[in-house]
DNA sequence: TCGATGCTTCGATGGCGCTCGAACTATCGG
DNA sequence: CCGATAGTTCGAGCGCCATCGAAGCATCGA
């Protein structure tokens, strides 16, 4: 009598609209903040935040915490199929992917990101450093961990590259941080390494940091080598 | 802004829990009456009434009016994947299959159907005739027509199996009906032929109508006649 | 023609949950 | 340390919709 339909409250769920335009904005793929979340919605903050906990809650959404923003993604690929397929099912009507198109086209390029490289290159230099094993994520709880493992043969490549390894490991910061970047929505990185990663640009005057704002301006010659050095692959 | 997200809506027809119930019942294939319907939704017929109709304007029903009962399917396979990855994806829950089941066990294996044959028998004929391509089923609307062609194969068949076509077809009731089966929940052979058809195996004394009851008794010659004339495929 | 059955429509009731304002906490950046 | 920004919590308002009783319609079967 009083089983409870599972399916039913995982229905209702998407069932709201608010949360709908949310789940669907998600299935970009993309990990957005819950302020950005409510414009989707066309919902306040706080009614967004109440949504975003219960899709949380139900497990829908991963959460990335962050400082002071919270990044939400999809779980999960089970997720995603459903919700396809509940997007083909209802074909028929007007279904409209709503824009949420990033409004600061500036400062777009490369950045400090509290005290280290953030922009395309800081996510290329994460993504790299991922594929090659240099590091290891680790999940728990639905929550993706910020801290991250620097692994035996990353910390080789990159004490050869030039980078003090050896004495990042003697601070009591944490080594290496997965921080969401602001304009790719992927992770760069962040903690000593990060920190010692944007020095290190700027001492190989790769790049300069713009005083009063956070931009950072790489010159060509700077790029080329960073790429080299960090990013191999995208380089032929 | 007023962007009907259909997703939400579509979502939240399954998210209602009585609904959800009969979703998750009709994943049977089988065809439901509104009656059994809300009792498996543990609702009111006139509650079921709505939630049915409902579910039936949005296409995910598709409905067999039958006199005074209707049976509701499942309108296709779309339908049905979105509750199977939406049931695969709450397997976390305790999801208990309702049961149905049909509660009277007598008077199931051969009856008259108003005037007509019904039964395992009675179905095994329809079915065989659709396979033949002895009869036309037509889709009219959501709604499976109940008003079923006879081909020209299908006549010439019947007609030399001894059923008088030629002279049914020139009665004023319709020569082919579906009409759905009690016991079965699938079709079987109503309309002038079904009447024929009935009346055919009591000359023939392959079976006796039982007075005051709808029972129809076939001798085992009798049944095994019948199967070698209409149901060929179910003989070796 | 008449009762029984299956289903629908209508109207009133009630509750769940979405919503937002206001106040609060935490983090960032200077 | 201070202002700005991101997010949360709380409480009150309110609208939508599921629900059922009662009445009505259609069909069946005799």
């Amino acid at each position: 009598m009083t089983d409870g339909p599972s399916i039913a409250k995982l229905a209702q769920l998407i069932a709201e609209p608010a949360r709908a335009a949310m789940l669907t904005e998600l299935m970009s793929g993309r990990a957005l903040t819950a302020t950005e979340l409510a414009n989707v919605a066309n919902v306040t903050r706080q009614t967004a935040s109440s949504h975003l906990a219960k899709l949380h809650n139900a497990e829908l959404l991963v959460l990335h915490a962050q400082g002071r923003h919270k990044y939400f993604v999809l779980a999960n690929e089970e997720v995603a199929e459903v919700l396809e397929r509940l997007i083909g099912l209802a074909a028929r009507a007007g279904h409209v992917p709503l824009v949420t198109g990033p409004k600061e086209a500036a400062m777009r390029t490369a950045r400090s990101c509290y005290d280290h490289l953030a922009g395309p290159l800081a996510v290329a230099f994460y993504e790299n450093a991922v594929q090659q094993g240099w590091i290891d994520q680790q999940v728990s709880q639905g929550c993706l961990s910020r801290t991250v493992q620097l692994t035996e043969q990353g910390s080789t490549q990159l004490q050869s590259l030039g980078l003090p390894i050896d004495r990042l490991q003697q601070s009591k910061r944490v080594l290496c941080r997965a921080c969401m970047d602001w304009s790719e929505r992927k992770n760069h990185m962040a903690g000593a390494l990060g920190a010692e990663l944007l020095k290190f640009c700027i001492v190989k005057q790769w790049a300069a940091q713009d005083k009063g704002s956070r931009v950072v301006s790489f010159n060509p010659a700077g790029e080329t080598a960073f790429r080299n050095a960090f990013v191999k692959p995208c380089v032929p």
